[in-house]
DNA sequence: GTCTATATGCAGATAGAC
DNA sequence: GTCTATCTGCATATAGAC
């Protein structure tokens, strides 16, 4: 899975991430890397030969941080009910540390959707057998409507908007303060799971 | 509002229009813009003195496609509940027309947040008077739960999200069909609308 | 492996003819 | 107003010394 990385690639691909995930491909500059890695600007090319293998890189690990581990939580044996106050929890938690992840990879599968097949072929993701899984996990008479699909992309979207939306959302509704933005993300996690529970009624 | 174009100025908005929503600023070349136009690089700067200030004309125009609509619509007397339905279709028949206008608002704001103070004050946008109204025009007892802040990210969650992650999601859910996807968008506006009703149950 | 110095190419912007 | 030709600066990438 994960290449293992020298202590010198390993510098370059934390400070790579921190430059692409602010910037995007385009706006991100080999020089802010180098010198985010406290190295030079030709190290860069001798460990990773050009921008783009650098850039893809982190790409792929964001990715691998975005969708494994929803897969993981989905197929065990969890009753449904309880796998959305999991996942929930667990994108919250994740996007809370790396806020940037979300605007990023949008940006970037809209830049380049082909980019995508690469590194679900990489992960062996194969949602349509999940979906099939999680159709037969339904208890029918409990839950009166279900679409694997749109409960996905409901879920997502409840979650990742605040992230991906943040400086407009944080002046619109909340003054531009970042404490009270960051209030209203804690009293999200029970909002979505709520929500998301009452879609299925 | 709407300073008025000649007819130049107007084949150039129109070009850069085309090419920063699917590039992004950082992106966006000028050669490509002016060919898009089918005039000359130097007509660009003529009219519009730098890449920026062209930049900023086709931004402020797709934040005001975003948000006034919506301003509209929440302060006239229509019952709350119906706005819902107006406000749903209104969002993804937009969305549709122009799809890669989210993306492109998800990123710049991100890049350069500042941007949107002047967009805002230009508008006049009080989110905040509204707000008020809104909650006061609430039925208690028949909406059990209602904060305007989650309904608003609520709402446009379930709709930006399929919109901006559309390259992985057709790729995930529907074997990057394009119909598929389509119809699987049609489906959506009952079913946020469904959601969202449920929501202040 | 790591650096300095340099080559190469390209994008934004300007000069100036028509 | 519109064009061609050109300048300038900068970013990626390479050469080559240590």
């Amino acid at each position: 899975m994960n290449k293992e990385y020298t202590e010198t690639e390993l510098l370059i691909v934390n400070a790579a991430r921190k430059v692409f995930l602010n910037k995007g491909m385009d706006g991100a500059r080999m020089q802010e890397i180098a010198d985010e890695a406290g190295i030079n600007k030709a190290l860069l090319h001798y460990y990773f030969r050009n921008k783009q293998k650098l850039f893809d890189a982190v790409f792929q690990e964001a990715l691998e941080k975005f969708f494994p581990a929803i897969v993981e939580v989905l197929i065990n044996e969890t009753p449904f009910i309880d796998k959305i106050d999991i996942l929930v929890d667990m994108y919250f938690d994740r996007f809370k540390e790396n806020p940037h992840i979300v605007s990023f990879i949008i940006h970037e599968i809209n830049q380049n959707p082909e980019r995508i097949e690469n590194v679900m072929k990489e992960s062996g993701m194969r949602l349509d057998v999940i979906k099939q899984k999680i159709q037969e996990m339904i208890e029918v008479g409990k839950i009166s409507f279900f679409s694997f699909d749109h409960f996905m992309v409901n879920m997502l979207g409840l979650i990742i908007w605040p992230f991906a939306g943040r400086p407009l959302i944080q002046r619109m509704l909340f003054e531009n303060d970042p404490e009270k933005f960051d209030d209203f993300l804690e009293e999200r996690k029970t909002v979505v799971k709520r929500v998301l529970k009452k879609s299925l009624e």
